[in-house]
DNA sequence: ATTAATTTGTACGTATGTATT
DNA sequence: CAATACATACGTACAAATTAA
């Protein structure tokens, strides 16, 4: 499969969904380095801003993880199950970038927001945590 | 309030702070259009690249809606409130690109994940939908 | 209704900085 | 020290869609 700049469908969505592909089959592998960019360059003969662009994408989508160093299939890691009592609401948003830093989430993850009964409200990295509800210890 | 591009924090990260006040403070309100790309390249003597890119992070933080015709500021909406009963599980991710098509979301919006006790998942815009725990009709 | 102007989307190039290897 | 790789930021150009004239 290769990438047609002639298409409708922009290049760096095809890349996309090209490297998209390739994690959900398992291709790539949580944890696995991908390829430089420049190597997307070279392989498919398209321009930088376009790869990037591509991995901002998959970013957004909390799949993959970038770093000075390159970027990486994003491991889920294990979630931790907070209980929440009849009457608590559960919504998600993201988070602004000062939030971000705050709680200390990767980029493309949201945050769920948890409200008690009582309106107090607790905001926790989605992808490490998971609402169940229910008393019961 | 300027923008200094020989301050360590990058140009488009300044003006994506400078934009995000000006929406929390209530300067811009919720549905109102924002400033054209090139009123921000010609006010701050930036580049339209990184104007783009402080676009993106706010629409990526859900704060801002783009459309060919320009960018506003979100109307968060009414939310649905869905019951979980006890057991239903709740989390939240980004939407794939395809997902996202799909289900009719627009960007820097997560979507709730809701796992019944028996297994089946629901998927909903985390903007329109709050979950609530509780039996009760 | 056709044209022109506006505005965002995409895509290329180049350059410099910074952190890691 | 050098090479690699990503981050930022400038420039240009054209396409596509919407709005205004």
């Amino acid at each position: 499969m290769a990438i047609d700049p002639s298409a409708d469908r922009p290049v760096y969505k095809q890349l996309a969904d090209l490297i998209r592909a390739r994690i959900e089959e398992g291709d790539l592998r949580p944890g696995q380095r991908l390829p430089a960019e420049s190597d997307y360059v070279a392989e498919f003969g398209i321009s930088r801003d376009s790869v990037r662009r591509a991995m901002a994408v998959l970013r957004g989508e909390g799949l993959i993880i970038t770093e000075l160093r390159g970027s990486r299939v994003r491991d889920a890691g294990e979630a931790v199950t907070v209980q929440i009592s009849p009457g608590t609401q559960v919504g998600a948003r993201m988070p602004t970038e000062p939030e971000r830093k705050q709680l200390g989430v990767a980029e493309g993850v949201p945050i769920l927001v948890i409200t008690d009964p009582g309106g107090e409200t607790r905001l926790l990295p989605a992808d490490r945590t998971i609402a169940r509800a229910g008393d019961e210890a």
